[in-house]
DNA sequence: TTGTATGCGTTATCAC
DNA sequence: GTGATAACGCATACAA
């Protein structure tokens, strides 16, 4: 009968039955800024199965400033999407806790809120960074420099923490000189390095908030004439794509972004379908050191090198995951 | 009267507005894949506009699959967007035609169809390969080789034509030996560096389909020994963020792609509001060769090493635009 | 100005 | 099963 009519073009509004029946299958995205190599992955993986589950996605930039945070998740819930990702964004304020009281089901990556009962997916930062410190304890470091991400950033501060524990136990300096506060920007790393090398007593290696911090710390060091890994050792966090590149080569903390993405869709869309509320779940995935040719032991330490011994090419070493 | 039960917390659906308006104030943007560096630019770009001028961006990544692509379209049309932008996208087909022929307004970028009346916002890259193979030939250059794209792309259909337009005027060798078809991927300029590599007489220097592509070239010749520049000269296309690292350093193109974006966002909201139907505009931006580390005289070359004064730092070369 | 009815294109409900 | 009808939450047109 209508099957003539609808042959020829016919295609049902995916806005009307969305009013209809309550719910848009659109899921929002929110992030600091899809340009920053550091977020593109997670949406990847976000995608993979939204697209699969018949969902789409919005994205929003913030540039993780709260304010324009707040009014692109008022638009979202204005546009009822049936639910929404909050990649590394403002989740302890008053005024974002009042809009996710009225909003759609969220799930929070990479910036978590203890206190809150929110689905969350992350990783294990803290095991992570205490491989990293390990690692160039191992090589002899004693002086390491760390850059502390965003302040308000729950997992700039879990690294920052774990550092601290690594430090003592492996009895490094611990001058306040050696923490600068940045953020996860590539300027940050340069800055940080900039300060660190014109100290008394320069570090001998610098862990920094995230590649893309290292990256500017390996920019800055290029400049300023200081070579790595011979005057000084460099650690990321994340292992973005050019991390692995001959030229960066890049000691890093691996963490499955695509893989947190997918993850976090599939929870958000499980807490969508759910009838009644449960509890927030969590998803900490493992870290992996991955040793890469920007560390190495620290100058006059010949000795120590020994104590390392290379294996092959790159190592990867695996961290337990703690699965919750 | 309504102030009160409005202030409450009460929103109108946005949902319920685009079915009675019959706008929904969403853009589509179709994409091979947001984890390939070369195109969050561009979505930035997109957003700055959208964002500005109230709309939301439904985000779609194909793969470069054009089966993917027309599900994807598809999903846009019914979800009633306003626009579309077509970032790179298969655009000569029968069926993408025939879908684009019910499709809300578009723009195209980075993929031109001349034989179709399309809104279309690219770059200059005649001019930009036409720069970098004079710059090539400065140096000294005569065997140069060069990856193309992917084959059915008319930008690197573009690229090949001004390639072979001066590698004519320089006089270089043109052996078909010297020409790789492969594409974007970093993969392929891996690929191209081996073939190259092990040709009886290699070439000095070698013209990536774009910037990922080059970085393929040079991790491949990190991995094979081959050093940039003084064995082998690289450039790429595109001037990505990390093309500007030290560590990477990389000759190539600038296309100003936050710029482009947001130019494509603005013809397309300006095609949206227009009453009638009016021709197809297409914005072109000018291109820039941004001569770094990865080229210099070919080995055996020292002399024509004197022709070209490297100016304090990195240089870069404007070339004129052509607007329409 | 303020109020009331109608329709946007679906899905769901109810009667047949 | 098949077909008419209401309702989703707005905007608009029209009446008061």
């Amino acid at each position: 009968v209508r099957a003539a009519a609808s042959r020829l073009g016919y295609r049902a509004s995916a806005v009307a039955r969305a009013l209809r029946t309550q719910q848009s299958f659109a899921i929002g995205v929110l992030m600091a800024d899809v340009s920053n190599s550091s977020f593109p992955d997670f949406v990847r993986g976000i995608e993979d199965v939204a697209q699969a589950e018949g969902y789409n996605l919005l994205l929003c930039n913030t540039d993780d400033v709260e304010e324009k945070q707040l009014q692109e998740m008022q638009t979202l819930i204005d546009r009822r999407v049936d639910g929404m990702v909050l990649l590394s964004q403002h989740t302890r304020s008053a005024a974002v806790r009042a809009l996710l009281e009225v909003a759609p089901p969220y799930v929070l990556i990479q910036r978590r809120t203890a206190s809150f009962n929110d689905d969350y997916v992350g990783s294990d930062t803290r095991s992570g960074i205490a491989a990293l410190v390990a690692h160039l304890a191992d090589l002899g470091h004693r002086r390491v420099a760390f850059i502390h991400g965003p302040v308000e950033s729950s997992i700039a501060q879990d690294k920052f923490q774990s550092f601290t524990v690594g430090r003592r136990r492996y009895g490094f300096d611990s001058d306040p000189d050696l923490v600068h506060m940045g953020d996860y920007s590539e300027e940050s790393g340069h800055a940080a390095l900039g300060r660190f090398m014109s100290l008394a007593r320069p570090p001998t290696a610098i862990i920094a908030s995230n590649d893309v911090n290292a990256l500017g710390v390996l920019a800055a060091a290029a400049k300023a004439g200081v070579r790595v890994p011979e005057d000084l050792s460099v650690a990321g966090f994340d292992d973005i794509a050019l991390a692995s590149h001959p030229r960066i080569d890049l000691t890093t903390v691996r963490q499955p972004k695509r893989e947190m993405g997918r993850a976090a869709a599939q929870l958000l869309i499980k807490r969508m379908r759910a009838k009644r509320t449960t509890r927030g779940k969590e998803i900490i995935f493992p870290t992996a050191l991955v040793t890469r040719g920007s560390t190495a032991p620290p100058r006059g330490q010949v000795g120590a090198a020994k104590l390392v011994r290379r294996t092959g090419g790159r190592s990867i070493r695996r961290r337990a995951a703690a699965q919750s």
